[in-house]
DNA sequence: TCGACTAGCACCTTTGAATAGC
DNA sequence: AGCTATTCAAAGGTGCTAGTCG
């Protein structure tokens, strides 16, 4: 609240009335009770359930886009053994970040709150070298969507900051074959597409009484409003088409902001899962930064001090329009490291050649100055027209501008960066050489997407957060079902406390240099800031074993008070891919990234 | 030997073009 | 002629299964 409360009153912005809500969140945690696995192919799979959302507060008339992006939970990689999820060994390297853009970006406020948000046709895949965009992840590893809301000024000129929205219980093991049964269950009886494997072809009634029914349209809804099963409705067959109908005969659960709801979430019942951020706030670099991948956090950090900071929510409320150049920047392209633009490999024939236009964006990513890390395609024979820049130690004014728009954007304003802007922005410079014509997207083929985020230099971290735990947050994980074991339960005393203060990030172990997890209770509040960064030095987290197991998916409210200072990284690193079919994009859209990003 | 993964399959829904009716 | 509703086929999304791989 405090958070909150000193934010707001700098900004004057109505980012705390932003909410959003899961739609389809009972449908989410009945697959989360059991253990939510989602199936990854080579060839890219969607995700059932899908991410169905529902967004209010925004502003009707300022654009916005939305931004898809998947996290590792942990560090864990999994092994399903004795009807439960086991954590077996370390995670794999972690793969390029990408992002699913939805397909109606950029919208206005009014379009996305007048209408159902699907991220559908997002899939995910298991293939390293995949060239169409989609997500990347490692089977057998678990991993937590995130839904982004920015406010676009511009393509180019992201203002007004930024909101991130987690829901626990959309985490996932990713699979390449069911192995719960119990889950093939669900799926069949829950997923039209696989009705064929129904017994007797609409075979749900076994199953129906855990689904919530929404009586006047065909679409599951939110109606978790004390986690009793009992409330859901039963029997028709439910549809998860992703068909909406913004009524409701149960209303969903709304989710509020974090940092405005402190005093409204504090449903002990609540299922509110959400997280929030209000923009971005990045720590800026010390000059004489390294270049070299530092520690990201002492092991008894505490936030920074307000310099190493800047407030973006400030810079736009003192920034007009036609001044601000971009407001919110990506925490990973605020590093004293120079950026690069890097080649696109001209092999990849398959996106430029196709009819239905696909656009990608030049890779943007972080170089460090080590030669090593210099190239970031390792399979590119292609020399690079390495563009890079030095940002400035504290914020001072640079600029960011992308080389091209997919073609639905472009009839978006586009203004030249402005110098002197009073906030940090980033500014690719000489991109017009790399993208030399108005041909924007056919300027840049495919990306190879085989640069490893791992890889990657990263910006030194400074913990700015604080995580606060609301008491329903200890009930729900204090009563979750026990799918998943947990046989090397850490046993920090400060893990069993009955109250939950407010946790600077900085001292929850993961984001220091102690161990990844202290108990299963803050569990979550690692994992969902696990992204921190999973390349960590194995030093960094070393000191406690990982949690060997883990419990099952658990809902619970979640605040994260990004006081005073916060990071997200949405950052523009590798490519931004546009899927285009026709104007309105309906397959959506890839943004390759690096996601550290940094609650 | 076993776990993880892949490709092909049947079944189904979705989608969009073609057609018919008003 | 223009609009709406219907039909139909192609495309694509499912889980299942046998086979492959390490």
């Amino acid at each position: 609240a405090d958070c909150w409360d000193q934010r707001s009153s700098q900004s004057h912005t109505q980012k705390a009335d932003v909410k959003m809500e899961l739609e389809n969140a009972s449908l989410w945690k009945q697959f989360s009770s059991v253990g939510t696995e989602m199936i990854i192919t080579k060839k890219g799979r969607r995700m059932f359930p899908g991410l169905r959302l529902n967004l209010s507060g925004l502003n009707p008339s300022l654009r916005y886009i939305l931004l898809l992006d998947i996290i590792p939970a942990d560090n864990s990689r999994y092994r399903f053994q004795g009807g439960g999820w086991q954590a077996v060994g370390g995670a794999e390297a972690r793969l390029p970040d990408r992002v699913f853009i939805h397909p109606d970006s950029p919208a206005t406020g009014a379009h996305w709150q007048s209408r159902t948000i699907s991220f559908h046709y997002a899939k995910l895949t298991n293939n390293t070298l995949d060239t169409h965009g989609h997500i990347i992840l490692h089977s057998l590893h678990r991993y937590q969507p995130r839904v982004h809301v920015i406010e676009a000024r511009d393509v180019l000129r992201w203002g007004g900051g930024q909101h991130s929205f987690v829901f626990p219980e959309t985490q996932f093991i990713t699979v390449t074959a069911y192995q719960n049964n119990k889950i093939t269950e669900l799926k069949i009886n829950a997923n039209p597409f696989a009705k064929g494997f129904r017994e007797n072809g609409m075979n749900i009634h076994g199953l129906l009484f855990l689904l919530p029914y929404r009586s006047d349209t065909s679409s599951f809804t939110s109606t978790y409003s004390g986690a009793q099963p009992s409330s859901y409705s039963s029997l028709p067959i439910p549809d998860c088409s992703d068909a909406s109908n913004p009524q409701s005969t149960i209303p969903p659960a709304v989710y509020p902001s974090i940092l405005s709801s402190s005093p409204t979430i504090t449903s002990p019942i609540s299922t509110t899962p959400l997280l929030q951020q209000t923009s971005f706030i990045f720590p800026t670099p010390p000059p004489s930064s390294s270049s070299s991948p530092q520690p990201l956090l002492p092991s008894t950090c505490s936030s920074p001090s307000a310099d190493s900071y800047h407030g973006v929510t400030e810079s736009v409320s003192q920034t007009t329009p036609s001044e601000a150049t971009f407001a919110a920047v990506p925490a990973d392209l605020l590093l004293s490291q120079p950026l690069q633009v890097e080649p696109v490999p001209a092999e990849n024939h398959e996106l430029s050649d196709q009819s239905s236009a696909v656009f990608a964006y030049p890779n943007i990513y972080l170089s460090n100055p080590a030669p090593a890390t210099s190239h970031p395609l390792a399979n590119s024979n292609q020399p690079a027209p390495s563009l890079s820049w030095s940002l400035p130690a504290h914020g001072g004014p640079t600029s960011f501008a992308f080389p091209s728009v997919p073609p639905h954007m472009q009839g978006l304003s586009f203004q030249n960066v402005t110098p002197n802007s009073s906030h940090p922005s980033l500014h690719l410079q000489n991109l017009s050489h790399q993208a030399p014509s108005s041909a924007l997207a056919a300027a840049f083929p495919a990306c190879s997407f085989t640069h490893p985020s791992s890889s990657l230099p990263h910006p030194p971290f400074q913990p700015s957060s604080h995580l606060t735990v609301t008491p329903s947050f200890q009930q729900s994980t204090t009563t979750l079902s026990q799918t998943v074991q947990h046989p090397q339960k850490p046993t920090n005393p400060s893990s069993t406390s009955s109250s939950y203060p407010p946790v600077d990030v900085g001292a929850i172990p993961q984001f220091g240099h102690g161990a990844p997890y202290r108990t299963e209770r803050a569990l979550h509040h690692s994992s969902l800031l696990s992204q921190l960064d999973p390349t960590l030095p194995s030093t960094l987290t070393s000191s406690t074993p990982p949690p060997a197991l883990y419990s099952a998916f658990p809902s619970y409210p979640l605040r994260l008070c990004k006081e005073p200072h916060s990071s997200l990284t949405i950052p523009f690193r590798h490519l931004y891919r546009q899927h285009q079919h026709g104007p309105s994009h309906p397959q959506g859209s890839y943004l390759d990234v690096s996601t550290r990003g940094v609650f």
